[in-house]
This record gives C-alpha cells, structure tokens and sequence, in this order.
DNA sequence: CACCCTCGAGTTCC
DNA sequence: CTCGAGGGTG
C-alpha cells in the first residue's frame, strides 16, 4: 500500500476495527497472522511519518505492540507533545486565545527554547539515583531502555552532581531530547566511510537507531548527548515554578541543559526574539526543527488546559523542514557534452525549504549502488547548501520489496549508441562522436557565461538550430542566416536580430574565453586562462609539443594529452580554421611572471562570494587578476582574503572557520590602493 | 603513495 | 553544491 496519510487512517480504522471483533466481540474476521501483517504494515508507516502517530494507533497500545525488544513502562505524568505555529501571526493568535482564557497573562514573561530534532527520554530518579530510562512511546506508556540510556555519558548517574546542598526530591522524573551533534554524526560517518561500512542518513535517525539497540555495548559507542528542559514529575521536595527557574535549578542539579534558551518577560520582546533563531539554527552544533515558546510562569500555564493533547501554554513554531521524504519515482539519464551518462533522480514533488523540488541529481551509478537507491523507494532529500536538491539515501525501513535496483544503461538513452566505461573511471559514456545530445550540450557550453556568453543562445534554442540542423558544429553559428533563424518556432525579427547580433559580438571574446568554449577535456576556465597567458593564440597552442604542455604547473600528463589529441583530430581542425575564417583569432600578449610582480595583488589568492553591490561576480574577478592577484572559486588554508558581499553561503562560514581575515568591497579597493 | 587542493562538469529552482 | 579526477607535495 502506498504511503499516504489516507492510507495511513484507512489502515488505522481498519485495524482497529478487527482488533475491537477480537476482543469485545470476540468474533474475530481474519487470521492472527492476517492481522499481525496490517500491523506491521502500519508500523512501516509509523517508520516513515512518526509525526502521524497519535495515541489512537494500535501500535501505541500496551500489549498489542508485537515488539517484545523493551518492557513497556506507564510514564508517572502524561509527556504531551506541542501545538505547532509557521509564523508570527500563528503565534500571535495562539496568545491571544490565551489572554482570552486568562485577561492577566497580557504581562507574562516567556521562554524561548530550540526545538531539538531528536528523541524524547525520560529519566526517573529515586533518591537521587538514576534507576529508569523510558523512550515516549505514546506518551502514556514508553519502552524501558534504561541500559542503552546509561551509556549516554552527559546523563548524570546520580544527582546533584557536585553541589550537595541543593536537595533533590524522593522522587524526580525529567524530559530531555536524546540528540546527537552534527559534528560527532560526521566524524561517525567518516570512521563508517573508512571501514567500507554503510552510513548513517542524518543525525536523527543514528540517535534513534541507536537508542534502540538491544545490545548497550553499541550505544556506548555512539556519540548521543542530551539536553534536558523539563520537570515531568516529582514526589517530596519542592521544585521552582517559573521555566527559566526551573532550567537553571536543573543544570545546578547537574543536568545538561542547552545554552540556547531565552528568557523575555513580555509578548512583544519575546515576538522580537524569534528572529534570533534563524541565524542560531545555522550556528549551532545540532539540528533543530523549530522553536519552543512556553509561558514562565508554569502554575499559570497549566491552568489554561490542554487542546487534545497539546497543553494551551506552549506552542512549537515549526521551521520549513530542510530534510524531507518522498517516493522516487524514476531514474532519468542525462547526456553530458562529454558523453558522461548522468543519473537524476524523479521523486514525488515535495516541499523542503520552501520551495517544492521534483528532480536531483544522482552523481553516477555507482552512488546509486553504493547507497543502495532502488525505484520506488522511500528516500531522504535535503537542499544542499539550501539550494540545491540533494539525494541523502532510501530509507530501508519503509522497504516493502517491490523496489527495483538500477544499473547503468548500456546505450545512449539518446541515440542509441552502445556505452562504455573507461578503465579507472567512475563515468559511463556515450562514445559515439555525433551524438546529437552531446552536440547541443557542447553548443550550450560554447555559448555559455564562461565561455562565448552569447546572450540568448540558452539550451532551448541550441535545441532548435541544431534539431533544424542549421548547425552541426559551433562554427556553423557564424553561417546562420537571419531567414533560417525566422523560420523557427518562436523566432521573429527582434529575436533572430539580437541573437545575430551576439553571435557576431562573440567574434571579439578573449582567447582564454575561445579556449574554455572549444570544450577540450580538463581545459576550463581557469586551465583556458593559463594557457592563454603562456601561447597567446590558438595555433600556437595546437603545434605545441605535449612536453612543453606539461611543462607549465597545473597541466600534467593527462590534461597535455588531451589538448593535444584535442587539435588533432581532424573535425576539430575544421573548427579551428573555419572559426579563423569567421574572423576568430584572438590574440594576446604572452605575460611573462615578473610583470605581475608590481601590482598590489601579487600573490595572494582571494576568493569572492555573496551578492557584490559595485561589482558582478565577473568583473571582481576580473579586477583581482588585472591587479595581480589570484581569484579561485574554492576557500582552502592557502586562501589569503575572502571577499564577502550580502546573503554569503559556506565559503564565508570555511573562511571564519579557517580564521582567513574577510574583506568587504570597498576593502578590497582599499587594499589595492594602498598597496599601489 | 597518501593526502590536500583545485578544477571541471553536471545540476535545481525562481 | 557535490562528486570525481588531475596535479602537486611531503
């Protein structure tokens, strides 16, 4: 049965049902064996959307649960879960349904607490001694995993830790959030990565799948730490009334507790408070999934009751999930300029960080086999970067056995061409040299940003010029004739003008921009750029010698080699002189190295990111190599500045790490000015 | 030979 | 952004 929450209900009521002919009508219609399946079928569900588990699913019953892994134990208070908000305005309406119930909260101080994307424990401790561990099931009844909770080393054993004064009740049951850093999971996958073991999905799934561990010993050996923030239950003693008390009684106690929480004591500061929580969410060490408001004053908080399950004094707001699930659907195949067969990934259209994404890519097919990723499986995406779609990996659990592995295609998914897969290589290419797929992407690339940039010549229409078959290699873009252009679809006088018009201004592009267009293996910008420098025209180049190649640093062996296969064979010829004859021939001054030495740049590698204001991202690089320096795309320890303009992504976030001094625009100027 | 760095290539959505 | 491959270094 495909996994939908209508399903899901459906499957729910349809249990229910047979569990209720069972037992009270004794009566019952199917076999145990037929309802032990619907059952394992719903927690196969559960598995995959914990978050529609209620306490009306049979699987959170005492004694239907079929798993006999953990003793089932009564939590001592009900451990609630949270009324969800998206925004302030839900937050809004939440309390002003509050100061309705209760005219005096309209001065009421709150807490702000990360919502920690983990698992809930509860820790009971009697006299002091930590005597049960119990996960929270549905709330009402959770599983003891007391020996896989000793492990956790940041749990106290015995309480206080250190301040004997502080005197502790008979009876003391707390809530905390099992999680797991995400530093700690990536050194994990790394040691699993080392061991040629299969790793972990994301930092949620080890905790659990670690605390779930009938044999302690390998919880001991997962990194799990804990935050605690709740007083479920306590018998003798007294325990203070107000949450950010009581956060600071724990962590005195000796309890973990995160650092994050917030006091504020009134609505509109605390409103205000929110906002602090993007930027923390991006910061901290862990992955939270949203923000937890509670009103302080706890007596007052209670009193207000509950919605369901939902106490009416807190409320969770929820932020866009950055990881989400879906069903893929297909595996595409993608043919490259190169020839290199690409896998993407067709998924059931999800919503995850906003915006709703269907395809991703999937690298190669040894990805796909590595992680073990089959048609039809349940798989895990995140936007890498909050971008771009990433696969994580399938989720096994929710594996229901018709899921279809996927192997490379042994012809071209284009033209049919057998493929063939290079020894030492991890890509499968089409060989076939007139391959129509790889002729539009190598037209696409000519004409592309970095290379030609001839505006308005995108994929849509190489498509059209080379399906009309106007051009069969890119100097036939120099022969396009303006009626050719306005016999196609979508083409009329202003359109066919303009591209015209770009295609001749290409004429006049730098040799290093002509060189990364022609598409030579391992030549791209930066290798274009190089050997522009050093030759200064195109022929020299083609009669250089493959030594003298590889004599220049950053070429060797396998990128001389193929340069020089590159100009020799005789298509390409034909593409050199006919470009020549088109009137491309760019020519430059070969720059020797002691030229460069004087400018105020000189040898230092900077690196721009973010949105520029006075500068594209082009012309900053263009300015720091016309004063000497070097631009790389990629911060590394030889990095010496980091430009950084607005909305900066990971580079800036590596350089603060790395501790590489961060230069805004008008910095940069004021570098070179200086140093002039 | 192992490791780090850089580059190239393919890629998504608005 | 991610991955693989090439190049350089200790």
């Amino acid at each position: 049965m495909e996994i939908t929450l209508e399903n899901y209900e459906k499957l729910k009521q349809e249990i229910n049902y047979h569990n209720y002919q069972y037992h009270v009508n004794d009566a019952p219609l199917i076999s145990d064996a037929e309802f032990d399946h619907l059952l394992i079928e719903l927690r196969e569900m559960e598995a995959v959307h914990p978050e529609w588990v209620s306490p009306d699913s049979p699987t959170m019953r005492a004694g239907s649960v079929t798993s006999e892994k953990f003793a089932k134990v009564p939590h001592p208070a009900p451990v609630l879960s949270l009324a969800n908000a998206f925004n302030k305005n839900d937050v809004r309406a939440w309390f002003d349904r509050q100061i309705k119930t209760d005219p005096q909260l309209e001065t009421c101080a709150f807490m702000l607490e990360p919502k920690i994307d983990g698992l809930t424990i509860v820790l009971r401790y009697e006299n002091g001694i930590l005597v049960q561990g119990v996960t929270r099931g549905d709330g009402i009844i959770g599983e003891d995993v007391t020996a896989n909770v000793r492990t956790i080393k940041s749990i106290p054993l015995r309480i206080p830790v250190n301040k004997t004064e502080i005197s502790v009740p008979r009876v003391l049951v707390v809530r905390g959030e099992v999680f797991m850093f995400n530093s700690d999971f990536e050194k994990l996958n790394e040691e699993l990565i080392a061991k040629g073991e299969k790793t972990w999905l994301n930092p949620r799934n080890t905790a659990a799948g670690s605390l779930r561990q009938q044999n302690s010993d390998i919880t001991a050996k997962r990194p799990l730490s804990i935050y605690i923030y709740q007083i479920l239950y306590h018998e003798g003693g007294t325990v203070p009334p107000t949450q950010h008390d009581r956060l600071e009684y724990l962590r005195e106690l000796g309890f973990p507790v995160s650092n994050e929480s917030r006091y504020y004591n009134n609505f509109g500061a605390m409103l205000e408070g929110l906002d602090r929580w993007t930027e923390v969410r991006e910061t901290i060490d862990f992955d939270i999934d949203g923000v937890v408001i509670k009103i302080d004053d706890l007596p007052r908080a209670e009193a207000l009751g509950f919605v369901g399950k939902d106490p009416r004094g807190q409320i969770a707001l929820k932020f866009p999930a950055r990881e989400v699930t879906t069903i893929l659907e297909n595996i595409g195949v993608n043919v490259g300029r190169t020839g290199v067969l690409t896998p993407f990934a067709m998924f059931e259209p999800v919503v995850c960080g906003g915006v709703t994404v269907s395809k991703a890519t999937l690298h190669n097919f040894d990805f796909i086999r590595d992680r073990d990723i089959r048609i039809g499986d349940r798989v895990l995406i995140k936007r890498a970067g909050d971008v771009i779609p990433y696969v994580i990996g399938p989720i096994t659990e929710a594996r229901k056995g018709d899921e279809k592995a996927f192997t490379a295609p042994e012809t071209c998914p284009v033209c049919g061409h057998k493929t063939e897969r290079l020894e030492g290589e991890v890509a499968v290419y089409c060989v076939n040299a007139s391959c129509p797929a790889q002729l539009i992407r190598n037209v696409e690339h000519y004409a592309s940003r970095g290379a030609m940039d001839i505006t308005g010549l995108g994929i849509k229409v190489v498509e059209q010029i080379v399906n009309a078959d106007l051009v069969r290699d890119v100097s036939d873009l120099y022969t396009l004739s303006r009626e050719a252009l306005l016999s196609l679809e979508g083409f009329a006088d202003k359109k066919a003008d303009n591209l015209l018009d770009a295609i001749k201004t290409s004429k006049k592009q730098p040799l290093n921009r002509l060189l990364n267009a022609l598409g030579i293996r391992g030549v791209g910008e930066a290798m274009a750029e190089l050997l522009a420098n050093r030759f200064g025209s195109v022929d020299s180049i083609a009669n250089a010698e493959k030594e003298t190649l590889e004599s220049i640093e950053g070429i060797g062996p396998n990128i001389a080699q193929a340069i020089v296969d590159w100009f020799d064979q005789d298509s390409n010829k034909t593409i050199v002189e006919r470009l020549k004859h088109f009137g491309l021939d760019p020519r430059i001054e070969i720059q020797s190295r002691d030229s460069q030495k004087d400018l105020p740049l000189y040898g230092l590698n900077i690196v721009a990111t973010g949105t520029l204001q006075a500068y594209s991202r082009e012309g900053i690089k263009a300015l720091i190599k016309e004063n000497g320096g070097k631009s790389a795309d990629s911060v590394s320890k030889k990095t010496d500045y980091v430009v950084v303009g607005d909305n900066p992504g990971s580079k800036a976030e590596k350089a603060a790490k790395l501790g590489i001094p961060i230069l805004s625009e008008a910095q940069l100027i004021e570098l070179i000015n200086k140093n002039q």
